[in-house]
DNA sequence: CTCAAAATCAGACAAATTGTCTGAAAAAAA
DNA sequence: TTTTTTTCAGACAATTTGTCTGATTTTGAG
């Protein structure tokens, strides 16, 4: 029901990185895109960050040929809803409005961010 | 120049809130404020926290009169800014607008929001 | 001034987290 | 059947986090 809010290393989240451009990979050619050169115990790292991503739900592993292939359960879009989520949690007694309130001012905005501003605000009076 | 991302734990936090509410305290004030009870293990604890929170620079301590005053020097807006700056980081190169643009999505808002963004859309514009 | 209460300071502590690594078992290839 | 890959289980130090203890200093009351 309530999605919790993940919380991902910087590791694992590099491990991520990689899953959302490359798409499904094995442990190896994910080593090979992390580290340079993807030593022995450089892929055990891998292994053991996406071990604690599966943990954590955010990857899963499917047997495809020789090995492993992971890919990423979780869009980097979900990722920023839920960091969005946990900030506001945190700080907005879990209202997200301060945090577009915020970022509004903060932002430049571009012609087209400003035109789907003034949509949502259109589509929220009902 | 660049103010490096605020990393601020669960109980640094709590203190925060208080400060934020309540204004300029005591250490006494905190932990009376935090804990029910407020023991004396309580309220150094307390303290390691305001110890750790001015290391960050998030508070500052001053010396009115029988005991030391401590203030926020960080406010929430700041927090709330520092706090999607880290995200946008982590996950969007360090752009805010795909944040702005995933929160346009998903906000409810009230009809002050939506006053509250007009006016800004409009002070935008250039 | 004396002294007990209040406030401050310095550091210890366990538990949890994080990134890394080792050594062996299992699977596949040569 | 060897040899190479891949997988698994767990160890490890370093850091973080929340909590606590024991002193030392400050201060107001008598």
């Amino acid at each position: 029901m309530v999605k919790k809010s993940i919380n991902v290393t910087e590791a694992e989240l590099a491990v991520l990185e990689v899953l959302w451009q490359a798409g499904p990979s094995t442990i190896r050619q994910l080593t090979n895109a992390i580290y340079k050169e993807g030593t022995n115990s450089e892929y055990a790292t891998v292994q053991k960050l996406l071990d604690r991503l599966m943990d954590k739900g955010c990857v899963n592993k499917s047997r495809e040929s020789r090995a492993h292939a992971f890919s990423a359960r979780i869009s980097r879009e979900e990722m920023i809803g839920s960091g969005l989520e946990t900030l506001a949690e945190k700080l907005c007694r879990g209202s997200l409005t301060p945090l577009l309130i915020h970022l509004t001012g903060k932002v430049q905005l571009s012609k087209s961010d400003r035109d789907a501003l003034r949509q949502l605000i259109e589509d929220s009076e009902q």
